[in-house]
RNA sequence: GGUCCUGUGGCCGAGUGGCUAGGCUGAGCUCUGCAAAAGCUCCUACACCAGUUCGAAUCUGGUCGGGACCUCCA
């Protein structure tokens, strides 16, 4: 049987697979260097609030980064922080939609910069999403970001014009492959030119900023070889991911509306500036829609991460719960569209409790010494819960398939449930496959997916407030004092504690999600 | 317009050519003082048309619908 315990990349049994964005096909993962991962996943901008929208790439790495270091690997994980403002729109007079925004928030730069930033931490960290090993922010870049481009300046592929460096993508063309990975073709780049005002600058329209000039009026600026200005979009994660991840590491991640032309572009400049194409397995997630449309600034259809939770917004029902959030991402494959409504996040909200309550039986049968044998005593069930767990594997290797591990554990949940009714004894499974249960389980809805108690009973106080209640309510029972027993039952219900009377004659009690 | 993806039961969503994923909702039953929870059972779908095949949701072609990218974007 496949261990979970593992074989460090090559030589495994079962191989890790993944969708390779650039060959368009599931390949085998293979690092650089055995044992060790370099990946990079594009942050956030701070200039505004994440929106729902967000929450899948960094939950989806999330998730990449737990099962890579569950495999063995050492990861080196970095995640950028976009704090430097670029043009609003290309072609037209270049504006810094950082400097801009500060100015009506009456803010430094840095300052509404740190704001969003915390907001982001404070959101990630709801999310139970790891801290990147590297967080490394775009103006903390600015001379490797300089650097960078006067090598590609160097090497002929870069010209200057009035303080500002344009990448030559036509040139880059003739000896490269612009348009490999998002599928371009060239000649159609260049041939459904726009004309767009400002545009003279450039020699083509598929050319893109390494370096803009600054405006007076702009605010962030950065003194470079080419005068007063600021660094273009694509560069700084070429820039920060050379510098922490080497000229060619394994793992690029990123929203699919990356593909063209942020991704494509840093390909561009990273191989003219370290003479090989910089990653290996190109990783991007689907988008999160809303009503079928993708969830964007422009399409004016945002759910801000502060509404979603808070419920503050007209198209929210309720507030949803950032687990909830995490379980509705984990529920669907990655490269899917996942689409936003009430509906579907309740339903995911009721999937997430039930699953979770599951484990926490589960956690809590460990607790109690039973007898446990070495032969099943229901081979067929034993057979059937280890294949079901060694799945667990299979599927995460087969491109991070986590809606499959998660229809799994739900049918792992009756029986789970059944043994702590006692409606299946545990003796029913072999000590191992009873172990298996156990440690499979809290491995994956844990530490894999991070996944986390909703409600927050872990109050001393509020503990012994209800056990008080709790025993009351039993003595009442006892007496057959339904009055009581009822009135106790309905007025915690209504402050959002429910009551359950179990089989075994104890009383337990949740607090439902807010 | 170009490139690409996609269309699964009331809703959400997996699906490697044959053996009816899973979740939510709904109905019934069991347990229970009553509830809740839990367990059991039921509701068997693959846009449309044609083709390949012994056999297709799964492959091929076409039709229609939806979406993404081509512009800041996760």
């Amino acid at each position: 049987m496949e261990s979970k315990s593992s074989s460090l990349g090559d030589g495994g049994k079962a191989e890790l697979k993944v969708f390779n964005s650039l060959t368009r096909q599931k390949e085998v993962f293979k690092p650089i260097t055995p044992g060790l991962v370099g990946m990079y996943v594009c942050g956030p901008t701070v200039s505004g609030e994440s929106h729902l929208g967000h929450s899948r790439p960094y939950v989806t790495f999330d998730v990449v980064y737990r099962y890579l270091m569950h495999l063995g690997y050492k990861v080196r994980y970095v995640r950028n922080i976009t704090d430097a403002g670029h043009f609003e729109e290309e072609g037209r007079e270049a504006e810094d939609k950082i400097s801009k925004k500060a100015v009506l928030e009456k803010l430094e730069p840095m300052e509404l910069v740190q704001k969003y930033t915390n907001l982001f931490h404070w959101a990630m960290n709801l999310f139970n999403c790891l801290p990147p090993s590297i967080e490394p922010t775009a103006t903390g870049h600015i001379v490797e970001q300089i650097n960078m481009i006067e090598k590609i300046i160097a090497a002929g592929y870069a010209y200057v014009v009035n303080g500002s460096v344009y990448f030559d993508v036509m040139k880059y063309a003739q000896d490269h492959d612009y348009g490999k990975l998002s599928g371009r073709v060239i000649d159609e780049l260049l041939e459904t030119t726009r004309d767009l005002e400002g545009q003279e600058e450039k020699r083509n329209k598929a050319d893109f900023a390494l370096w803009k000039n600054a405006a007076p009026e702009h605010i962030m600026r950065w003194k470079s070889p080419w005068g007063i200005g600021f660094p273009g979009w694509h560069i700084e994660c070429s820039a920060m991911s050379t510098k922490y991840l080497g000229d060619q590491f394994d793992i690029h991640g990123g929203g699919m509306d990356l593909l063209f032309p942020h991704h494509e572009s840093e390909i561009a400049q990273s191989t003219i500036c370290n003479h090989i194409a910089p990653v290996r397995y190109w990783i991007h997630n689907n988008m999160i829609t809303i009503n079928g449309r993708k969830m964007s600034k422009s399409l004016n259809n945002v759910i801000k991460l502060t509404e979603l939770f808070s419920g503050n917004h007209p198209m929210l029902e309720k507030a949803y719960h950032p687990m909830t959030i995490r379980f509705f991402i984990l529920q669907t494959y990655y490269r899917s569209t996942l689409d936003f409504s009430n509906e579907a996040l309740q339903a995911a909200e009721k999937g997430l409790k039930r699953l979770w309550e599951a484990y926490e039986n589960l956690v809590k049968l460990q607790a109690a010494s039973y007898e446990l044998r070495e032969t099943p005593g229901d081979i067929e069930l034993d057979a059937r819960i280890s294949k079901l767990l060694a799945e667990f594997d299979e599927f995460m290797k087969d491109d991070f398939s986590t809606a499959k591990v998660l229809a799994n554990m739900f049918e792992l949940v009756p029986v789970i449930n059944s043994m702590k009714d006692k409606t299946i004894p545990v003796s029913a499974l072999s000590a191992r496959t009873f172990q298996l249960l156990q440690t499979q389980m809290k491995l994956f809805v844990e530490e894999i997916f991070g996944l986390k108690s909703i409600t927050e009973a872990d109050n001393k106080k509020l503990q012994g407030v209800m056990q008080l209640l709790v025993d009351i309510r039993k003595e009442a029972r006892a007496r057959k004092d339904f009055v009581t027993s009822d009135n106790i039952r309905n007025q915690l219900q209504q402050l959002g504690i429910a009551l359950k009377d179990e089989r075994d004659g104890s009383i337990s009690w949740s607090i439902d999600t807010p």
